[in-house]
Parts: structure tokens; C-alpha cells; sequence
DNA sequence: GGCTTCTTTGACTGGTCCATCAAGTTTCAA
DNA sequence: TTGAAACTTGATGGACCAGTCAAAGAAGCC
């Protein structure tokens, strides 16, 4: 069979996203993609161009299928109950999954920081995307009242970064959820010490799944 | 020259130690070390083996010069002060380091999460030690009465040994120590609000290179 | 001095990697 | 019907990978 394109592009992609992110960018052969996807080689290299081009393109998949939810989880009118649903979301994703994968962005950013790469790069912008969506819910949190007036508004944004990553971060290296649950709870603890007025009902994060 | 061996074991394990840790452990071959370490191929397998065998010998000083520092520095008589002075530590380090390299356990532990190896296994008890050498610390503070009794401890130090890893992570990733400190100013601010009595003089830490 | 033992060295193996390419097949437009 | 364009396929190239090995030189023990 020729001609036409024989397989379905985005369930390739989605195959070829799963495999990136279990193993790794450079872990992760094109034989292992074939293997995956059941595309051959040749077709893959005359659809995606090379492997960056196709890591891209699945990337495009994890970008719709995680981050994005992440990021509409933001959008919360309360700021500050918006970074409580993200991380929510986070841990959501990660207990659907099956077998701790951690965060492609993070685990590429991680793997390929020592070079410069176009890549490397791109990684890099992605991180600092969710750092800065973050500082505007804490800077629209602050305008609302919901937040202190004088905290130091980057650095919480930054920690907050940071302990999202820590999220995936931690699943993937331990495989155990509970403790990303405490970790989450523990530094939206720090936000909650900042609330100004109202509470937030029953804290962290149950140990049962939440599918 | 032969007979006796040519090189300083020390020294070379130091080069190889800098360039997995720069690079990372698939990333860098035998023919990287040959050229980091300037000991030809046979003869870093006469004398460590293999790959693996390589690294774990220079991981050993990677804990000598890394890891047992950060271990010491939570020795204080006062455990918060501990742990604080673990993390002072750890942004030294990094500090000191030229170019952001993250933490060699955290890096191999990432990369090798996915097989289940002797090496991944090896990894992810040098980072399960770190949180159990914190959830001590905690009981020590505890028992001392420098934190309140109804804490739960394990959360408590998931949290801090998550932004321990977090330090370096960030470190490696966005190559700006700055968002590390502010992290690390977060992230002990937790610790703050949940001591009991006494304070810690002035937070966080300076902007400027603690040389 | 002779023998064993250790180290060094460079060539070499077999395997895997990413990428390419020509040949063959199908679709579609003119 | 004819020709261009798109897709698939298997073979292949050239680079790099971890690890091995035999030859040769040096040290130390008897």
C-alpha cells in the first residue's frame, strides 16, 4: 500500500510521545519508534522529517494531552484556588498514567541541558512558561486582595515552579504518588499561610486514586 | 612506561566524575573519559571494569566531595539549623561549580528511572537516604520541642528533600542559581513558620556569591 | 638472571545509532 | 491515458558505541 499515507498520524504521534516519555530522548531509538508505532522507518523519516522532528511533533501531543489542562486549571477566577487545581491536575495525570514518567518537558529539559541545543532551548521556554502564567494568578491574586500586599511575588511564583516540577520529578524517581501528594500539600501550605481571607476546606491530597 | 600504574586514580576519578556529571552517564562514552581523563581506553577498563564500574568509582567521590558536606552540615546540635545549613550548603556547591550541572544522584536517577537497574536501584537509595537523614532531623527537633508535636514529620521531610533535589534540578535546568535561592528562601520559610519558639535572624540567602 | 605479574597501547570486534536512497506502488490531476 | 507527486520498503552507509585482546614493556620477587 502506497500513495496515501497508511497510518494515522496522531495516533503515531501519541505511540511515539508515550515511548519519548518513558524512556527518554536519547534512550528512545528510531527502531524503538518503528517498534512502537508499527510505521517503518523510512516512512517515519519521510513524514517528521528526522527524530527532533518527530519528538516536536509528539511533543505537540503531550502539549495538548498535559500541559494544556494544566495551564486551563490556572484559570481559575480565585488565583489562588486555580495553583491548588494545577497541581491537582498534575497529580491527576500522573496516577492515569501507568508507570511513573515523570514530565517529558522536564525530563528532556534535564537530559539535554548540558548542550545548547535547539531543543535544550525549547525545554527551557516551556519551563519558564509555567513560572511566569503562575507569577500573573499570584499577581492577580495580589490585585484581588487575596494575597499580602508585600510578599515578594516572583520568588513564590519560582517555588511554586519549582515544587510542580518537583511533582513529576519525584514520581518518576521514587514510582510513588504518595509522596508527591505530600510534597504538593505541603508547599501549597505556604500559600495558604499567605491567604489573606477565606479557607480552603479539607487540605492535600487524598492517598486514593482519583480517576 | 608500564609495569606500574601511570595515572593518579584520584585525579582521573575526578575528571570522570566532572564530565558524567556534566554530561551525563549514556551521554558520556568511554571515548569522552579517555579524552577528560587522558588515560587511553584499555587501561581505565584494566583498572575499573567497566562503564558502570567507572562511574560508581567516581560517584564515590562525588559523595566524598558532595554528598558528605551536605550529610555534615545537618549535624548541628539545633536540627532546623541543620537543615537550613544543609541547604546553604548544597547552594554553595553549585555555586562553586563552574556551569550549572544539577546534582550527579538526581541526574542518574532521572535518566536511568525508567530500567530498573543495579545503577537506578543504586541512585534511588542515595535519594531515599537524604529524606530519611531529614525525617530524623525533624524527630530530633521535635523531641527537642523546636517543632510542634502534631506535625506529620514525613510529609514534612518529603517536602524538604524534594526541594533539596529541586536546588540542583532548577540549578541545572534554568542555569540560574538566583531561582534556586529564592526556592530555597520558600521553601524554609515553612520550616520557620512551624518552629516553635526562637527565630533565625535575617532569611534566605544573598544574592551574592558565598565564595 | 629469570619468572611472574601488572600496566599500557592501539587495533579490533560486533553491535547500534541516525539518516539516506533507489526502487516499486498508489493516488490524483490534467 | 499519461505524468507528477506522495508513500512505503528494505538495503545500505558511515559514524559511534562498549568492550576485548594480544603484544610489549616495566617492576618486583626468588
Amino acid at each position: 500500500m502506497t500513495g496515501v499515507r497508511q497510518f494515522d498520524e496522531g495516533a503515531v504521534l501519541d505511540r511515539a510521545m508515550e515511548t519519548f516519555w518513558r524512556r527518554g530522548y536519547e534512550a528512545t531509538s528510531i527502531d524503538d519508534l518503528v517498534a512502537a508505532t508499527g510505521v517503518k522507518r523510512g516512512s517515519l523519516y519521510n513524514a517528521f522529517g528526522d527524530k527532533e522532528g518527530l519528538f516536536l511533533a509528539a511533543f505537540e501531543r503531550y502539549r495538548q494531552r498535559v500541559l494544556t489542562p494544566i495551564d486551563d486549571a490556572l484559570d481559575d477566577p480565585d488565583a489562588l484556588a486555580g495553583i491548588e487545581a494545577m497541581v491537582e491536575t498534575q497529580l491527576r495525570i500522573a496516577a492515569d498514567i501507568d508507570g511513573p514518567c515523570g514530565c517529558l518537558v522536564l525530563n528532556t529539559a534535564m537530559e539535554t541541558a548540558g548542550r545548547g541545543d535547539r531543543l535544550a532551548r525549547r525545554m527551557r521556554e516551556e519551563l519558564a512558561a509555567v513560572e511566569t502564567r503562575i507569577y500573573q494568578a499570584l499577581l492577580r491574586a495580589q490585585g484581588g486582595g487575596a494575597l499580602a500586599a508585600g510578599r515578594d511575588l516572583r520568588a513564590l511564583a519560582r517555588f511554586l515552579a519549582a515544587n510542580l516540577r518537583t511533582l513529576s520529578m519525584t514520581h518518576r524517581v521514587t514510582g510513588d504518588l504518595d509522596v508527591a501528594r505530600d510534597i504538593a500539600a505541603t508547599a501549597l501550605s505556604v500559600l495558604r499561610s499567605e491567604r489573606v481571607a477565606g479557607s480552603l476546606g479539607g487540605g492535600a491530597f487524598p492517598r486514593a486514586r482519583t480517576t
